[in-house]
DNA sequence: ATGACGGTGTGGCACCGA
């Protein structure tokens, strides 16, 4: 099966471009973010005609993520129980598959501006309640995965200026430490646990030409719970929807689960 | 240091994203 994350910034722009993208890659879970509209205005009725079950969490202007799913979502979850958040950035789900139970958790991380600012504190924040809430979704769903936009790049070789950029948002020691206890509850990055071309990203900034000279940052990620990643097979970034009229700035990032 | 590009809102631009 495959599993995929997409920021499409704005599905209301987007919608046509995710329906091609999900005529020629026929996912059985996309996770959607940056929805930028209310629940009313979700397109469900194109996206059952391709196929899929949705569980939205919408938001007027920013913000708003969502699920699809070629199998009924249940147990749907909105944002981090517990944390009080003005903002739609999460939606969890379980689907069931023929190796059992998948729990799902699709988040749109806190950008968090710049160091220092409030908007950055409230990043430090939310990323340790979702760690927090984490820790007790994994030890009920052994089998789960935590994708979608991170706004981190985790490592130096996931930004296409390391030393110019140190220390800056997406860069930051805190940003990455984060990163790095969400692994240690027990996930893996599925893009490295395979062989990865040099250079890979999944955003690439609107102007001076990003794309083209691939000034970009992995920030999209998909974790695979322990139980998970002995299954995985291949993890990829589609560069094409980038290259689209009208693209988002991010690209899908697919993972391919044996079973 | 700043702005560049794109989306949204009830606009004549500002705000935000990353």
């Amino acid at each position: 099966m495959q599993i995929a994350t997409w920021n499409v910034n704005s599905l209301t722009v987007r919608l046509p471009q995710v329906l091609d993208w999900l005529a020629a890659h026929p996912v059985d879970v996309l996770a959607l973010q940056e929805l930028k509209l209310t629940d009313d205005k979700f397109p469900l009725a194109a996206l059952q005609a391709a196929g899929y079950h949705a569980a939205v969490f919408g938001q007027k202007t920013y913000n708003g993520v969502a699920l699809l799913a070629r199998s009924p979502l249940r147990d749907v979850v909105r944002n981090i129980p517990g944390f009080d958040d003005e903002q739609a950035r999460v939606i969890a789900a379980t689907i069931d598959t023929p190796g059992g139970a998948l729990r799902l958790v699709n988040g749109y991380f806190v950008n968090g501006q710049a160091p220092g600012s409030d908007k950055f504190a409230y990043k430090l924040r939310w990323l340790a309640a979702l760690h927090d809430w984490l820790r007790t979704e994994l030890a009920q769903h052994p089998r789960l995965v935590l994708l979608g936009d991170f706004n981190v790049a985790p490592e130096d070789r996931d930004s296409y200026d390391p030393e110019g950029l140190r220390g800056t948002i997406h860069h930051t020691p805190e940003e990455r430490a984060h990163f790095q206890s969400l692994l240690a509850l027990g996930m893996a990055d599925a893009y490295r646990l395979f062989e990865q071309p040099e250079k890979s990203y999944s955003w690439w900034d609107y102007r001076m030409l990003g794309f083209q000279k691939n000034r970009g940052l992995r920030i999209d990620h998909i974790l695979l719970s322990d139980a998970l990643r002995g299954h995985a097979s291949a993890c990829t970034i589609d560069r094409a929807p980038r290259k689209n009229p009208q693209p988002s700035d991010h690209a899908p990032v697919v993972v391919t689960l044996a079973e």
